[in-house]
This record gives structure tokens, sequence and C-alpha cells, in this order.
DNA sequence: GTATATTTGTATGGATCGTTATAAAAATCA
DNA sequence: TGATTTTTATAACGATCCATACAAATATAC
């Protein structure tokens, strides 16, 4: 729960926050990022973010906690990016590619190699063990499905896809498809590559388009 | 390099070997499997083996190298298993059902939850900074496309494809099919649930039939 | 038997782990 | 100014990390 939302209220008491909460958990979230929860040290956040091992315990309570906070947050970010590709009033394909580029943007952020998925890359290995990032994971997986299969179910209503497809089926295997790009980003994969990927993909799923063209 | 494959010699010197390599390989594997790598101790290890520490560094070099051992055996095992799923006469959507449940089979494998894919739930954090570990997980995911794609221009030859299927592109989902398998199977899917998301993932990657049925 | 070779268990070294006690620093309130 | 409040940095806590020294244990070779 990051405060420093205060809205300016009458100042207060006693010596200011020398660093914002914010950009404190965005750091957070790169280094667990490269070397996941449990090879991620508090110490090595602590020199990510500049902050002292106390401050950090002050704010975020402990290393779990700031974790599962990280972890809610890229949820939040990923799935606003997936659903305002699919959104828009784009053809598809083109709302799926676009949907692959803000992911392919996600997972080759930062400086140096690829990342890959925060998901993907950190919290699956944790999930086994872990209840609390286990139900993250579990819930936030459900919400990439059912987005795709809103907008499958669209691309139906609209006739851009057979009536005969499979709405679930389709939505499955277009999140598939963004795992397996994660997967490969992480592991070396160019990011060319793994656009072409999703092309083909893309091209697999939607099918041969209906009659009308 | 797990030694103990010697043929029985002429008799060995001194004290002999109270543990299997092998078996001790395996505890390992189970091990790394459910906590990951940085996840888990040698003392885990250890205690899951019945080894001692110098035990093991005797017998694997150290965590590194052990963990890389597991990493080779499971790839050999689990590439082993899709080659025999696809390699059989089955028909193209019967091999790719083949090629999941055994998938299934190896994710929901050992005591308590499933673990899936020890790839995926594990290798893949560690690929980032590692690269060893990288280039072990790049090697495999290339075998299991080859794999796919060898498989899905065999069932154009054959003429269960449609001949302007694109098997580069088709095997790409089905392998993505297959890690989005071990994903969910870690984060807690039941194994029905599962083994349906692979149907309907066969039913649209296998597409309608050729004329001839 | 004695010497040699190899593995074993115990015990521990030095580093790092997550976490916290403590007190100085920096702000407002009176 | 002095009292109060909040954050800061230093230092350290016990636990655990990976790895190894050491000597007892157990086999063969002579």
């Amino acid at each position: 729960m990051a405060r420093k939302k205060s809205e300016t209220g009458p100042a207060r008491r006693g010596r200011p926050p020398a660093y914002d909460t914010e950009t404190a958990l965005k750091r957070a979230t790169e280094t667990f990022w490269r070397t996941g929860y449990s090879g991620t040290s508090l110490d090595k956040v602590a020199a990510a973010t500049g902050m002292s091992p106390p401050s950090l315990y002050a704010v975020f309570g402990n290393k779990h906690a700031l974790y599962l906070e990280a972890l809610a947050r890229y949820w939040e970010i990923s799935l606003a990016a997936t659903r305002e590709a699919l959104a828009g009033d784009h053809p598809l394909d083109e709302a799926l590619m676009l949907a692959y580029d803000a992911a392919l943007s996600i997972y080759f952020s930062g400086k140096g190699s690829a990342r890959g998925c925060f998901v993907v890359g950190t919290a699956v290995t944790e999930v086994a063990e872990d209840a609390a990032i286990r139900s993250s994971v579990a819930t936030g997986l459900r919400a990439i499905d059912a987005d795709f299969e809103a907008r499958f179910r669209l691309a139906q209503d609209k006739g851009e896809l057979d009536r005969e497809a499979d709405p679930a089926a389709l939505a499955i295997l277009a999140a598939a498809t963004m795992q397996t790009i994660a997967i490969r980003a992480r592991a070396g994969a160019r990011r060319a590559d793994l656009r072409e990927i999703a092309r083909k993909a893309v091209t697999v799923i939607c099918g041969r388009q209906p009659e009308a063209r």
C-alpha cells in the first residue's frame, strides 16, 4: 500500500521522506525481474532503490510483501496494455498484433538483455510453494484468457471470425503465444524473430477469414 | 558427469559409496523442481538425497553443476517422451494428444501439488543471468520446435494436413500450448482442465482436415 | 596383519540472508 | 528555543547460505 499519495495536506510533521515510493517500487521490480524472488536479496533491492533496509521495511513491510506489490503492479500495467491493444476498432489480426507488440515492448524494456515477462520469469517459480503468489498468478492468467476470449467473441459478432470457431480455445492459444514469447525472450531470442512468431501465430489463430473479406 | 557407470571392474579400492548417484540426482531434481534453483539450499538437497554436503560436492562438483546435470537429464527425459509420442503411426491429432498426455504425466508426477515443467518452472527464472542455464534452455526449446515441425511436415506428406499450412508456425503453437499447460499446472490448474485445453488447441492447430477424411 | 585408497559424517569457516534495535537527522508545533 | 514527530543511516542480530577441513570408517592390495 504505497503512501505518498497524500494530497499535500497541511505539511507533514516529521522528517520528510528522501525517496519516492513509486520509483522505489519500480526499481525493486526491475531487480526482482532480473534475478527472481529467491535470487534477489533485500540488500540488492536496497542498493537498487537507494533506500536503506529499515526504510524499505517501513514502507513495504517485508520482502514478501514488497514482491507481492511489485507483482500486482505488473499485472495492472501488463493487463492494461493488452486490453488497450484489443480495445481499439482495428481488425482482429491487427488488434492481436498490437497486443503482442505491447507485450514485446514490456519484455524488452530495461537495459541489457531482455527480461521477458515478470510473471513468467519470476512468479511462476515461486507459485509452487507460495500461496499468495499462486493466487495472484492464477487470477492474472484468467484475466488474460478472458480478455482474449472477449475479443474473439466480438470478432464473431462483427463477422471477422468464423461462426464455428471456439473463442475460448482461440483465447488459450493467443495467451499461450504470449507466454511462449515471454519465455523465448528471456532465453535470448531476438525481438524481430519473436515478432515473426507472433505474426505467424496470428495467421493460424485467425484462420481463413469468413467469405466477406 | 555421473560416475557409478563403471562396469563392475576388478573391485574398487576404497570405501564403497553408500548412495546411488542416479537416485540422488533424481531426488535433487525433485527438490529443485519444487523450490527452484535459488530457492533450494544445498542443505535441502542433502536432506532430500540423504547425502552429506561433502559427498554431494565430491560427486557433482557444486550446486550449479548439480543443477545443470538435473536440467540436462530432464531435457533428455521430456524430449524423449515427446518424440516417442510423435513417432508412432497415429493420426496427427492423436499423436499431438499423446505428446500432451506425456507432458501432463510429467507435470503432475511426484507427490503433492503439480510442479509443472522443470524448465518452465525453475530454469526460465535463472536464464536471465546464468549463461550456462540459458544455453541449455535455448537448445531444448529449439529441439521441441524441431520435433513438432518434423511431425507437421510428415503430416503434410501423408496428406493429413493442408498443403498450405505452415509447419513451423504450427510447431510454435504446439510448443506454446505445451508451455502454457506447464505454467497453468504449476499455478494450480486441474489436470482434466489442462487436458481439455490441449484437446481444443489440437483441434485448432490441426485445422480442417484435407478433403479425404 | 599393514599400507593404501576412497567415502563417510561432523564440524565449521566466512559470507550473506532477512530483519530489527538504536540513535542521529530533519522536519513541524508550541 | 525546545518538545514532538517521522525518516534516516549504522550496526548488528541469529539464521542460513555454499563450500571445505578433518578424521573416522570401510574397502582392496600387499
